[in-house]
RNA sequence: UGUUCUUGGUUUGACA
């Protein structure tokens, strides 16, 4: 049973879900009964495709072969429910649970927690991190960083510094997460120096400074037009034994192609790719996207079909930086050519899409009936121009 | 062997 779990979850990681759910069937006839952990990962990877529907046939079919669900089981299934926007259906699930006296896991707690969170409903979610304490079920690491993270977004970062505060104060050990956290909400209010000065006290001290606190800096810097700071970064990172990863190669590209150096944004591109790191959709995307604005327009089709070649997922942002410099380069025709191809794939417009198209329309007066129809479809979808 | 928390990519406008 483990070999073929952890197979499934290659599958699952893979996007592969059609043959993970064979696999799932046919694996009783091979002798070896899917347990409980075979069904959450399958469940967990049909929700990362958006298979809503098919997530929840296979939760019912656990359930009438007779397995209960754990607390991950059910802490997977109101995660896939929150990511996908379902708040409401997870929070239904969540009260039924609670009213048949289920002791719920601290795991479930916090995926209803993040979802709160996710969809600007901090509020809602403090509460609920309230509520689970009287219901006999302590905040751990989890808990605290999800609304750490939540007060850092909002720029409560007080409010942020006291739950870390508060942590300790209850014998839970912040962790990387926590601190970097914490630098971000820092960062974003612009206090750079200070988030440094953390990472370099706090997070320092208890070796939890890692590559995540590093990009979270140079991000900072890179937006603040001071890409060449971030690159000096680099080897700070070095000297600690930290290494690059592909975010930090896509900041800094990033940032240089912003300050108009996109010689240089290339360059570090290449060393990227000499270094082993593989660029993933982001990666693609951040330089199709820059090339679209340059007007290199076929520079960004040599990375988008290098893209699909590594078998990368082309996603909504891949299409609609690609559908941008189309329409910016008057070539609206194309462009219209891969709305169709990303409706085909499966790949879901989105408002960025609509109102990319429309623009692009209507800077042509022979479009604009196009513009129209485009618009039409969009407020069917419930956009607004 | 499965779940929950952190960093990077896309649209338009207003003001200056």
């Amino acid at each position: 049973v483990y070999v073929h779990n952890v197979f499934l979850r290659c599958l699952c990681r893979a996007r592969k879900l059609g043959e993970a759910m064979q696999i799932l069937e046919r694996m009783a006839e091979n002798g070896c009964h899917p347990d409980v952990v075979s069904f959450t990962t399958v469940i967990d990877g049909l929700f990362k495709v958006e298979r809503v529907q098919d997530a929840f046939e296979l939760w019912y079919k656990m359930l009438g072969l007779g397995f209960l669900p754990d607390s991950v089981a059910c802490a997977a299934l109101i995660h896939g429910l929150c990511s996908l926007g379902k708040i409401d259906e997870a929070y239904e699930l969540f009260v039924k649970m609670i009213k048949k006296k289920v002791v719920l896991d601290v795991s479930v707690y916090n995926a209803l927690i993040g979802g709160f969170c996710k969809c600007g409903k901090g509020s809602r979610a403090e509460i609920l991190s309230a509520f689970m304490e009287r219901n006999g079920c302590s905040p751990d690491v989890v808990t605290y960083n999800t609304l750490i993270n939540l007060y850092s977004k909002e720029g409560r970062l007080n409010d942020s510094q006291r739950l870390i505060m508060k942590m300790v104060g209850k014998g839970i050990a912040p962790n990387s997460y926590s601190y970097n956290e914490l630098i971000d909400g820092l960062c974003r209010a612009n206090k750079i120096d200070k988030a440094y000065a953390i990472m370099c006290q706090k997070m320092e001290a208890s070796g939890l400074t890692d590559v995540v606190s590093y990009n979270t800096l140079m991000n900072a810097l890179c937006k603040s037009r001071n890409s060449g700071k971030a690159y000096n970064l680099c080897h700070e990172m070095l000297q600690k034994g930290i290494y690059p990863d592909t975010v930090t190669y896509t900041t800094l590209v990033n940032g240089f192609f912003r300050e108009n150096d996109p010689e240089f944004a290339v360059e570090l591109f290449h060393e990227m790719l000499g270094r082993g790191l593989a660029p993933d959709a982001i990666a693609y995307t951040s330089v199709i996207d820059h090339f679209c604005r340059l007007d290199k327009i076929d520079e960004a089709f040599d990375m988008f079909y290098d893209m699909i070649r590594k078998g990368c997922t082309l996603d909504v942002i891949a299409y609609n930086s690609l559908m941008y410099g189309l329409c910016k380069s008057f070539r609206v025709h194309e462009a219209l050519e891969l709305f169709e191809e990303m409706t085909k794939t499966g790949c879901n417009p989105d408002e960025h899409t609509y109102n990319l198209l429309i623009g692009g329309l209507c800077r042509e007066r022979r479009f604009i009936n196009m513009a129209r129809e485009l618009w039409y479809q969009m407020m069917e979808k419930g956009y607004v121009l």
